[in-house]
DNA sequence: CCTATCCCTACTGGCCCGTG
DNA sequence: CACGGGCCAGTAGGGATAGG
């Protein structure tokens, strides 16, 4: 297995910034030794031409202390191959001697980039008015407004981020109608079957589950779960305690996480009253569409695609660290600042900045943004992504991966609600609730509880349980993180007693520490 | 010696809560 | 009411170390 796997690690990769990739694909080189200059900090080794795909630890091994001056390169391959550590596949990344010289060309790589923090609600006292327009300004923003003494005005700020800034109980009220009578005694009987589910010994362990647990490619082979009677009950019970029926691909979840709210806004189809929770969802869904109508006569460089790969990449990584309303909204000024991808390519940064201010970050990710549309723009003469479109999955993994700012979830997010494709992103509700249930080992970090759930979980409930998983570890008091649920519950938890970690912490008895699920 | 991996921290804007 | 600290979540990067 080790073989296995770091074999796989040694697939070749190419530099994001070959001018010519379909020039450079074509050839086939020999492992061979790179000399590198020694540096004395990552930005310096860069700086001299040596691609971010290489790993930082190798990096780091240019550096003068450790007195190591040579990376590794295997070869180029005709195909489209990851260009960075794709920390989705654990493939690796290597450098060579052609992308050196042409980096130095280019010179230093773009700033780095901090990554990101999760925001909450919006104070709606921080939504001030300015003549008939309603303005967002955030305290730290408005503290370094203050301090730079800059004036309060339209063009520091996000238009058209005056509603719904905070989700309140009464928001959650609505979306949880008519939830308290499917919670009936029934579910203590159907927890009491799943107890004795949980601890059942892997010998009676399914014939699916037992091939599930030799044939994935997780990173635990040996751990079988979830079984997939596992993965249906829990979405069964959860679809009853959150929502009616399935969600499918398309339709509403009854959720309001903005990587689905913004995923449901990619869909063409229909979505009803009766296939979400609340009528908060389908009223912004909606509402959203028919200005999308409008919007994607002129979104895109892809006149003939309703909505874009690349649209819902950038609709993921303003959703990332943000809310619902947040992101959704910054996008919506972003197109409406700017209705095609190359107008925003062409942009003044400060104006894509502020475009997208109302979704928090905006600095960091208007670079990520931009950084990507120019990689796109540079590589491909046009900004258009929906050539992944022919790509299989592993490929769509490291094609999009290699951006900046681009992780593993925010990928899945686009393969799942966009790609359609039978993908489970493991945010931080989905992390946390599988280790509570017992699906993954307990010193699982994400990024394998992402492999190991996604070889486990059977496709066609995949959809399903990402979309419940993450409603339930926002509004479960017992689920959430920190024991604070960020809406009223819907009802009493049915996974209690599910695994033994669930029932300790149930019972109280157990007092969470830092970094505990 | 080189690479892979684990573990940890930084970064970011905003919310929540306690304190003065 | 103002202020500060803790916390949140996803990504990037670096130190240390294991393994080939």
């Amino acid at each position: 297995m080790a073989a296995c796997r770091r074999s796989s690690r040694l697939a070749p990769l190419v530099s994001q910034k070959l001018a010519a990739p379909c020039d450079v694909s074509k050839k086939l080189l020999l492992p061979t030794t790179v000399k590198v200059e020694p540096c004395v900090s990552l930005q310096e080794a860069r700086a001299q031409g040596v691609k971010d795909s290489l790993s930082s630890s190798s990096l780091r091994n240019c550096k003068i202390g450790r007195k190591k001056e040579t990376v590794s390169r295997t070869k180029f391959v005709d195909q489209a191959p990851p260009r960075k550590l794709d920390k989705i596949t654990g493939s690796f990344k290597v450098v060579k001697q052609e992308v050196c010289q042409v980096d130095k060309n280019i010179g230093p790589e773009p700033p780095h980039l901090p990554g990101l923090r999760q925001t909450r609600k919006v104070k709606s006292e921080d939504v001030e008015a300015t003549d008939d327009i309603k303005i967002y300004v955030s305290r730290a923003r408005k503290k370094k407004l203050k301090t730079e003494g800059t004036p309060l005005d339209g063009s520091n700020v996000c238009p058209g981020n005056n509603k719904e800034m905070k989700r309140d109980s009464s928001d959650a009220a609505t979306l949880v109608t008519a939830k308290e009578e499917t919670c009936s005694a029934d579910k203590v009987e159907t927890s009491k079957e799943i107890t004795s589910l949980a601890i059942v010994p892997s010998s009676n362990l399914s014939g699916q589950a037992v091939e599930l647990a030799v044939t994935s490619g997780s990173p635990y082979p040996d751990f079988a779960r979830p079984y997939p009677e596992e993965c249906y009950e829990v979405r069964n019970r959860l679809s009853q305690l959150h929502g009616t029926g399935s969600y499918a691909r398309g339709k509403s979840c009854p959720t309001i996480d903005p990587l689905q709210v913004l995923a449901l806004e990619y869909h063409s189809e229909e979505v009803t009253a009766a296939d979400t929770a609340g009528a908060l969802v389908v009223s912004e869904v909606e509402e959203q569409k028919r200005e999308d109508e409008h919007e994607d006569r002129t979104l895109t460089g892809c006149p003939s695609v309703r909505r874009t790969v690349l649209d819902s990449l950038v609709g993921t990584i303003l959703s990332q660290n943000t809310t619902d309303n947040n992101s959704r909204k910054a996008f919506a000024s972003l197109k409406q600042a700017f209705p095609t991808w190359e107008e925003v390519h062409a942009a003044d940064p400060k104006k894509v900045e502020d475009a997208i201010r109302c979704g928090g970050l905006a600095e960091t990710k208007a670079k990520r943004i931009i950084n990507i549309l120019d990689t796109i723009f540079t590589e491909r003469g046009s900004i258009c992504l929906e050539y992944v479109r022919s790509m299989n999955v592993d490929q769509i993994k490291a094609e999009l991966s290699r951006f900046k700012g681009v992780g593993p979830k925010t990928v899945a997010c686009v393969l799942m609600f966009h790609l359609e494709q039978n993908e489970f992103p493991v945010d931080t509700h989905v992390f946390r609730l599988s280790k509570m249930l017992g699906w993954v080992p307990a010193s699982a970090d994400r990024e394998k509880t992402y492999l190991h759930m996604n070889s486990r979980v059977p496709d066609e409930v995949k959809y399903d349980l990402h979309c419940l998983l993450v409603t339930h570890g926002k509004r479960c008091p017992r689920c959430a993180k920190g024991g604070r649920a960020q809406t009223a519950p819907d009802g009493p938890c049915p996974l209690i007693n599910w695994s033994p970690q669930m029932a300790l912490r149930s019972s109280g008895d157990v007092k969470l520490l830092k970094g505990e699920y």
